[in-house]
DNA sequence: TTGGAGTGTCAACAAGGCTGACATATCGTT
DNA sequence: AACGATATGTCAGCCTTGTTGACACTCCAA
């Protein structure tokens, strides 16, 4: 369905052909069983899974944040995350504090054993992407964040760039 | 943890600081949600779920293909990977027929009604591919591309690049 | 012809999504 | 003070999709 013909126009728009997209959906599959590996080789044999490395990720991230943004962030239902948090929670990798300013909510913290996994599951994740994006180079790796920018559903896109612009 | 130095060599990595490293682990997570939303958004309604989806996509992508073939790309066990078939199977989207040569295989292809249900899923994920890449443009296209495919694990790669070149 | 390797199937279980319902505490407004 | 809205936590139950274990059939080579 809607091949885009090729060698007409002056600026060539090969690059959209069903083919050319094909492989970048494959690309993406691919890719992202690499992305996951790393971390999953680490969470298991512990009592953890992706969505434990996913809170502690973004805990760390914004040190403080409460449960209702990391919903946002997570797109999952507040029982699944709860149940999530509950785990690391009494497991002693994350604190939860009453709110100053509005007693319901719960700002979210990692404890130092929290902070040393983080480590321990981040290092591994940002070795491969080191060693994906030294291999590609800069220019590539430009690009790289330029379509996965394009990708995102919008919501997606705010928490990127917010997230993104907080330690630019 | 091994943040890179900058402005000392007179090729900068500055694209290989943590900083950066981080934001393209977020970015990966943000876009893959964005790259199943609209499958997810087909599949739900009808019977089927993402791993579905998968197994539409590569039996139509090499017809006859074996159960063990599909394993390999897909990544999962036999027993996950049969469930999914055998729904596809039984509600006539799949067609599985022992192997000619060797009994003990099957071959798989898509029935008419399959290839319809693939043809949904494929164009919406397309389209979306499409907007991206158009946003972004060739090179970054052929960028993102290069990050992934390097970010991949070995043997993931060489089904990728057998996949490609196949129709290349 | 027999045993091992390859392949496919069934059963049972676990992780982690989901919905729905409800309790509690707090906040803000009236 | 009272009330509705908001933030969070929890219980129960369901679904998808991953896992292991057990087993049957087929093929091939010793």
């Amino acid at each position: 369905m809607s091949q885009t013909p090729a060698g007409q126009n002056s600026q060539s728009l090969l690059f959209l052909t069903d083919e050319q997209l094909r492989q970048g959906i494959e690309a993406m599959f691919f890719a992202y069983r690499g992305f996951t590996a790393d971390p999953d080789r680490i969470l298991e044999g512990l009592a953890y899974g992706r969505a434990h490395h996913r809170a502690i990720h973004f805990i760390n991230r914004s040190p403080g944040t409460t449960v209702n943004n990391l919903l946002g962030i997570l797109g999952v239902t507040k029982q699944s995350l709860n149940r999530v948090l509950r785990a690391l929670i009494s497991d002693g990798l994350v604190d939860s504090r009453v709110g100053e300013e509005d007693k319901r909510e719960r700002n979210l913290y990692l404890t130092d054993k929290g902070e040393a996994l983080e480590r321990e599951l981040s290092n591994a994740q940002r070795e491969r992407m080191r060693m994906a994006f030294r291999t590609a180079g800069p220019e590539a790796v430009a690009g790289f964040r330029q379509v996965l920018e394009a990708m995102m559903d919008e919501e997606m896109r705010r928490h990127y760039v917010a997230l993104k612009d907080r330690t630019a």
